[in-house]
DNA sequence: CTCAGTGCAAAGGATTTGCATGCCG
DNA sequence: CGGCATGCAAATCCTTTGCACTGAG
């Protein structure tokens, strides 16, 4: 299924269009292979005003498009939902922030979902998806 | 070794004072289970000043006594050191920002590790640490 | 004495919101 | 037409900082 078709039917779900501005946001995550934050996706569409691109990443976000991550520095990043872009895990830069994504193999995988699985039942909490996250320097701060 | 001892030195390698302000902070976040966030440590310590408790906890971080957390809210979480308080994982709850500590056995953490060495290899990226972390309902917001 | 630490108040800065206008349905 | 989306600017609010004062060494 075409994603920008599944976009649509997921924002039209939410009684919520799917407009230009929104589509140019998802344009630009869908061409990028690590969460941008916001400056970066206006240098990217240089048309677009700031508190638009936030109110539009606040809609898509409720409406299950786009995932918030939060790094070490002062800026939220955006990505595509994981249904959407597939599942990974992410490496930040402790120093400045940088977010880049990576994968691990299925077992690995398998070991975690186990894992999860009893700590939830323990506790009470409903698991809704877990973050593995590697946290070191990227390759310009090291 | 004394935590307060371990504390005062690691503070005194980096040419700070182990004060009253600083340990008032230690003491509060050695007796929780969860990180805190500031607002919530100046309500164990009522005396404090807010801007002082942010300025410590600075210190604290940068001489590896303290950590910070991120959430799903608007407020930095703080807690003991992994090598004080020992290493474990966070359900961090998508709604209220709760965040909880959690374990998980020895045989995952070394599938993990051995995940995690891979990956450092292949990406020029310098690991530090790992964060492991459930997201999804605390039992109040479920 | 000296200088880091402290407290108060003011400033910073990412993010949010009020309001008038434009556009899709 | 009616209501949501948009853009600009002003407001929010966690966090940081300037500055004068205090206290430990």
């Amino acid at each position: 299924m075409d994603l920008h078709t599944t976009v649509a039917e997921r924002l039209a779900g939410g009684d919520q269009r799917y407009t230009s501005n929104r589509r140019a946001v998802v344009e630009v995550l869908e061409g990028t292979d690590r969460p941008l934050t916001i400056p970066e996706i206006l240098e990217h569409r240089p048309g677009l005003a700031q508190s638009s691109v936030y109110r539009n990443l606040a809609v898509l976000e409720e409406t299950g498009v786009v995932h918030r991550v939060h790094s070490s520095d002062d800026f939220a990043r955006y990505e595509l939902a994981e249904d959407l872009a597939g599942h990974h895990h992410h490496l930040i830069c402790s120093s400045c922030g940088a977010v880049a994504d990576f994968t691990v193999s299925a077992e690995v995988e398998a070991t975690l979902a186990a894992a999860i699985e009893s700590v939830s039942g323990a506790t009470g909490f409903r698991a809704e998806h877990h973050r593995l996250d590697l946290v070191g320097r990227c390759r310009d701060c090291a």
